[in-house]
DNA sequence: ACTAAATAGTCAAGCAGACTGTCTATTCTG
DNA sequence: CAGAATAGACAGTCTGCTTGACTATTTAGT
């Protein structure tokens, strides 16, 4: 986690005797544009969603909001979505309830929970949020090219395992 | 920002018609699968740096070892790097420097401004958080391949410019 | 050269998101 | 059917970050 600038010349790495030590350094780097990716694709959308017309809606909604589309989720799953305690969640849930991106009704089958579903505004949000990520994915498509870009989308799902996602946005 | 589970069957999407809206699914899946690794590797790394017996550093920390690694770097520097006001950046040096990684002498040509250089306890840090970063890495060369990893980084590098290391560590 | 604007850093106060701890209501387990 | 586990809410607190105001130094304009 130490130099980001040698990220490009990665080409002629055909030296086998130093290849160990090349490697280090290389893999080094992997990490770092994994990070530095992620950062900016947090802020493109995040941007994205604003522009949209969607103010104060922050990375942790649009986690919440992947969470709570389809059936509807609880409050705890929500929370063990996003890696916060309920507490958390019922908080972000309630931010969520005021700005009226989701309402909570008696969950089906457990009178102690809650089952928090979007509203029609909650699905807008949603909607701006894919648009917004899928034009930051497009600028990749546009610099890489389709082919690569699936061979992407395929060796990520190979190597994520449905992990939290954090409020990294 | 809706589906993640549809991101296995990439395959036979040959498609021609309805591709359009395929297209949309499949590339939704892009931000979502880095930002979903990105998340892991935060993880790994922090659990990495604190396996080796550094308790209570940050993420934020480690992308501050990043900038000031090398020839130092100033508090303003710092704060840009990390995306956070100046303040917030004096503060984190300030926890560095009572940890002990970093040491803070007057700038060689701005006397308004201090030179943050890392210690060598800092570089120890830095060589943790390295080592457990290159860690994670390859378990990603385990399940890929050399090959993939390095088209992977190749990749990445193209597509990602300089941003900011937010702490989403 | 000299003033005016910009910049590096600090101090102080406030805020927002998260945490722990505690509680009630309901459900699951044996 | 009793006891343990779970869903959620309420209260209090902590921490990392922000804005605002200030000093010291450097840079730019005339």
């Amino acid at each position: 986690m130490t130099e980001l600038t040698e990220a490009t010349d990665t080409t002629d790495a055909t030296a086998a005797v130093t290849a160990a030590t090349d490697r280090r350094g290389e893999l080094l780097a992997l990490p770092l544009l994994m990070l530095s990716a992620a950062s900016t694709l947090v802020d493109a959308i995040q941007a994205g969603v604003e522009a949209r017309g969607f103010v104060g809606v922050r990375p942790a909604h649009g986690f919440a909001f992947v969470r709570i589309a389809g059936d509807g989720a609880t409050i705890a799953e929500i929370g063990e979505h996003l890696g916060v305690t309920k507490q958390a969640a019922s908080q972000l849930v309630d931010e969520l309830l005021r700005r009226g991106y989701v309402v909570s009704s008696r969950h089906p089958r457990d009178a102690r929970a809650k089952l928090v579903t979007l509203t029609e505004q909650g699905r807008a949000v949603t909607r701006a949020a894919d648009d917004a990520a899928i034009e930051a994915a497009q600028e990749w498509v546009a610099v890489l090219g389709e082919e690569r870009v699936r061979e992407l989308i395929a060796d990520l799902s190979r190597v994520v395992r449905a992990g939290k996602l954090r409020p990294l946005w």
